[in-house]
RNA sequence: GGCGGCAUAGCCAAGCGGUAAGGCAAUGGUUUGCAAAACCAUCACCCCCGGUUCAAAUCCGGGUGCCGCCUCCA
């Protein structure tokens, strides 16, 4: 297979992808804060990933896959005032904190699942690794790049010169332009908490050297994926919108604490808009990913974001939508045809040849900066050459069939896509019919049979009527819910 | 104001120095009782100006436009 590049935030270029540790990955991936229900964004994300680490095992990496789940709610003003996202929330509905941020963290898992992302190796829960983030906390003080002011402890981003590298911003230009008020405590206005120190009404709060509080936000990534995944990880990944100020301090943090190198490459994700707008919390525009799955299915919505690189911003919209979903009906419908297939012993043996070159392509795409775009054209062609097949109506063997559907299921593996088709039971799939349509659709077999058209003409739209479509096939007729 | 990214056919979109993937839509055809599906064919010189190069959508500089970040957010 070809080397794997990847475009690496730090330098803005491909890069040549090369683990710390020969055949092994460590990858952390910033996940949601649970508060509320997941959206199209965090399935974006979650799904980008998810296809990057198929490929990587894929290709024969060990993965260790960590990502987590924020359920400190840090703050919902400026940097040092406002109130906890999870505490507001749980108050607002008069339950705990914690067990609110357990149900959405739930919630968020199952529709994951739904979705067909794999659950991380590991999914550390930000308030259980407290100790981990005062340890951090204690040897940046102990190395004098944090000081503590009356309880709340503040990284000192003067003593950390490589602060910026990331996001490419300069210390003296970030004052200027800061929209937020400046806390008189910190040294510098840009210094950030990493420790807050907790207001008697603050819910969450731990016991520290400096007294009652909670950690900074960007505190717990640092601290675990350190502990998951050593000083140094291979890949940090999360949404293009953290990467300042979040990773930026996440960098500041772990190598003041380490001296090391805290990522070799950062891989960013974009952004989903909605009819080209941005789609925000805050703008309360956001569509969660329970009114996604009402009204699309969770194939169609992967195959519409595999269309788009993974660091390109994606637009949702109805067309686009509607397309994906074309694409899955396609394919579906070509793996449904092949798994009809009476398996003769021999015929299709060209197939072979061409399973081998698209798998070829496959991988070559995949290699390209995990290119899905490419990849995804790769299965639309595949499934034409198996449609050509089938259309030619000659014998296929049963080793190319099974060869075929291997294939498919190879795609499935690193796309997520197709996984249903190949899963489920043709027969089974199906919708039942409401007995009046199946009554009548029998009815114009029987017309059809004795090739009364226009009886079965008069059928067809008395079936179109009660809303499904019904289209002839060399194996008979077939029905389903009109679009 | 600062920083970063993007600008490719009617629409979505790949492309990472060698003369434009794929999809949707459209048009013509094959197949079909008709329709659907499927298959075949047609459909772009890449925002503008300048530069580097034998060669640029791809690199550099300057414009214009859009988006994001600089504040919690995947």
């Amino acid at each position: 297979m070809l080397p794997i590049t990847v475009t690496n935030t730090l330098s803005r270029r491909l890069e040549a992808f090369e683990p710390v540790v020969p055949g092994r990955v460590g990858i952390y991936v910033c996940g949601p804060t649970v508060y509320g229900p997941a959206h199209l964004g965090h399935a974006r994300t979650a799904m980008a990933y998810d296809v990057i680490v198929n490929f990587l095992r894929y290709a024969g990496y060990r993965v260790t896959y960590v990502s987590n789940i924020t359920d400190v709610g840090h703050l919902t003003d400026d940097a040092d005032s406002g109130e906890d996202k999870v505490q507001k929330e749980a108050r607002k509905r008069k339950v705990d904190p914690l067990a609110l941020a357990t149900r959405y963290m739930l919630e968020y898992f199952e529709d994951m699942a739904a979705l067909g992302v794999a659950r991380p190796d590991v999914a550390p829960r930000a308030t259980e690794h407290i100790p981990q983030m005062l340890r951090l906390v204690a040897e940046l003080l102990e190395r004098g790049i944090a000081y503590e002011v009356d309880g709340t402890v503040y990284f000192e981003v003067r003593k950390f010169p490589n602060y910026g590298r990331l996001s490419r911003k300069l210390l003296s230009e970030l004052v200027a332009g800061a929209r937020v008020e400046v806390d008189q405590a910190k040294r510098d206005p840009a210094d950030f908490a990493l420790w807050f120190r907790s207001p008697p009404e603050h819910i969450l709060k731990w016991e520290s050297p400096w007294g009652f509080g909670y950690p900074g936000w960007h505190i717990e990534c640092s601290a675990m994926a350190m502990q998951y995944l050593g000083e140094t990880i291979d890949i940090h990944g999360g949404a293009i919108e953290l990467s300042f100020p979040h990773h930026e301090n996440e960098i500041a943090q772990s190598e003041g604490a380490t001296g090391k190198p805290f990522v070799k490459y950062w891989v960013h994700s974009g952004l989903v808009q909605i009819d080209g707008q941005k789609m925000a919390k805050s703008l309360g525009n956001f569509i969660t990913l329970r009114d996604l799955l009402a009204r699309w299915d969770p194939e169609a919505f992967r195959l519409f974001c595999l269309g788009t690189a993974y660091r390109s911003p994606i637009d949702f919209t109805e067309d686009a939508l509607a397309a994906a979903t074309g694409h899955l009906e396609r394919i579906t419908a070509a793996v449904f045809q092949v798994r009809a297939l009476a398996a003769a012993p021999a015929g299709g043996e060209a197939m072979l040849a061409a399973i081998e070159s698209s798998r070829a392509r496959l991988e070559a795409a995949m290699c390209e900066d995990f290119n899905t775009a490419k990849a995804l054209a790769e299965l639309l062609a595949f499934t034409r050459e198996v449609n050509t097949l089938l259309a030619g109506g000659a014998a296929v063997g049963g080793g190319v069939k099974d060869a075929i559907l291997a294939h498919y299921a190879l795609f499935g593996r690193i796309l997520g896509v197709p996984r249903r088709a190949l899963a489920a039971d043709p027969s089974a799939s199906a919708e039942p019919l409401p007995p009046g349509v199946l009554a009548k659709a029998k009815e114009r077999d029987a017309a059809r049979a004795r090739k009364d058209w226009a009886a079965s003409d008069r059928l067809r739209a008395e079936i179109a009527a009660l809303g499904y479509a019904i289209k002839d096939t060399p194996g008979g007729s077939v029905v389903r819910k009109a679009k």
